[in-house]
DNA sequence: CTCTTTAATCGTATATTTGCGATATAAGAT
DNA sequence: ATCTTATATCGCAAATATACGATTAAAGAG
């Protein structure tokens, strides 16, 4: 028992559970913020700010790096990530794609 | 160790977070889906629709309640849900308010 | 009241996530 | 070559999530 079935349901619903995921830990939110706000993308400054351990956050950025939401390269003795805003506007449209067109046909929740 | 820090972090990031944890598996997007598309809130339907136990998806719905993504009234002898677009529009607002206003500003990723 | 239908909850097995310390890797500095 | 600095990875413990069958609860049908 318990064998996951993700893989039974839909193509985009499986992208979408995917992008979801990696949004659904406040540190990994806390990493994408910092990604943005800092323009030059940071790395061990993220271990600085956030209250984890550094094994605990390159695992989380491997996460997001996994997901696409962001990319790293290596520069020197130290690791540079950055934002993906393309796939984070893929993930927003995405979203809107599947709900939000459809709300326009029945706004008149019934419960 | 292993004590999850999650309340460690930001009450914005925590709640996005949460909303994204509500959306991280194919089978809770499914339900979305079928919610979205069918305006009398279905309940057992989407147990015929999905390739999972009645036990299960009742699980799951109860998830997408807790996360305020979906609301449920008892109609006699069955379960009545569906979508709660406001939820919605805040998830998305929250998204769009961490990071595509940054954006913005630094559209020249480094990496 | 008893039977059926519908859905929620409980108990349980397994899988995955989270987190950390320790270790490995890789490059610049001395 | 050795030492430091910056990250990634490994191995493990604890917490959560996923899934199901069995049971419970609640209401309409007979």
């Amino acid at each position: 028992m318990a064998i996951h079935k993700k893989e039974e349901f839909g193509k985009k619903e499986q992208e979408l559970a995917e992008f979801a995921k990696a949004l659904s830990h406040p540190a990994r939110i806390a990493i994408l913020k910092v990604l943005a706000q800092k323009n030059e993308c940071i790395c061990g400054e993220i271990v600085d700010v956030l209250p984890l351990a550094q094994s605990t956050v390159s695992q989380h950025l491997k996460e997001l790096k996994n997901a696409g939401l962001v990319s790293g390269t290596v520069d020197g003795p130290r690791s540079c990530y950055c934002i993906n805003w393309k796939a984070f506007e893929k993930f927003t449209t995405d979203i809107n794609s599947l709900f939000t067109n459809l709300k326009a046909k029945n706004e008149k929740a019934c419960c």
